[in-house]
DNA sequence: CCAGTGATGTCCT
DNA sequence: GGACATCACTGGT
């Protein structure tokens, strides 16, 4: 495991279809507060962008959506109906792009993430938007935060071939809904529901 | 100021 | 299949 070089960071600064794509298959390693240690590979995500309807992005920068203004590589939360939800921050500074991390496969500190879930195992963990910040304790306190440093870091993993890749419209919103800009590791039992 | 909305999850019937 | 928790933002009063 080592720390990300800036320089390695280019394609997520392209379309946030490519990086959406991209992270498949990449890792989320988390601190916890108490010194444990999560691990988790990312097997479904969304591309959102600001000319986008369905972005939070669309319409311009506002206090809550700033981060998806910001770097690259950074992370955005932010809450819905109580619960939270992350995407990492796509293209570049002024642009508002992110991809909404859906579900994460656990591969450390399961029994941790399964007394944050209440009890809950398998694929239920992690298998939603709300469902994995829970059990990774990604709350509005790592807003904006720095993917490239603890507490919460993203581990870049070779590409998945293409034919690995199922593509689908995305889950739960109304504005834009036809667009095909969900994208799920095939056949993975830990994917949110099927495409 | 207030009501409505939404990239959700859980519990209830 | 429906109620509801809970919050930033929008649009209307």
């Amino acid at each position: 495991m080592h720390t990300v070089p800036d320089e390695d960071w280019g394609w997520l600064t392209v379309t946030t279809e490519l990086a959406a794509r991209r992270l498949l298959g990449c890792e989320l390693e988390r601190d916890l507060d108490d010194g444990e240690r999560l691990r988790v590979r990312i097997v479904e995500t969304e591309a959102y962008d600001q000319h986008d309807e369905a972005s939070h992005a669309f319409g311009g920068l506002t206090p809550r959506n700033a981060p998806m203004f910001g770097p690259a590589g950074h992370l955005y939360v932010y809450t819905m109906h109580g619960h939270h939800c992350c995407n990492i921050v796509t293209g570049r500074v002024g642009h508002g792009q992110g991809a909404l991390i859906r579900a994460v496969e656990p591969l450390e500190g399961e029994a941790i993430m399964q007394r944050r879930r209440g009890g809950r195992h398998g694929a239920q963990l992690t298998n939603g938007p709300g469902k994995l910040c829970q059990a990774l304790d990604i709350t509005l306190a790592l807003n904006a935060h720095d993917l490239t440093h603890s507490p919460l870091r993203v581990i870049v993993r070779p590409a998945l071939p293409e034919h690995h890749i199922a593509v689908s419209t995305r889950v739960g919103i109304t504005k834009a809904a036809a667009a095909r800009r969900r994208f799920l590791v095939r056949d993975s039992p830990y994917v949110s529901r099927p495409p």
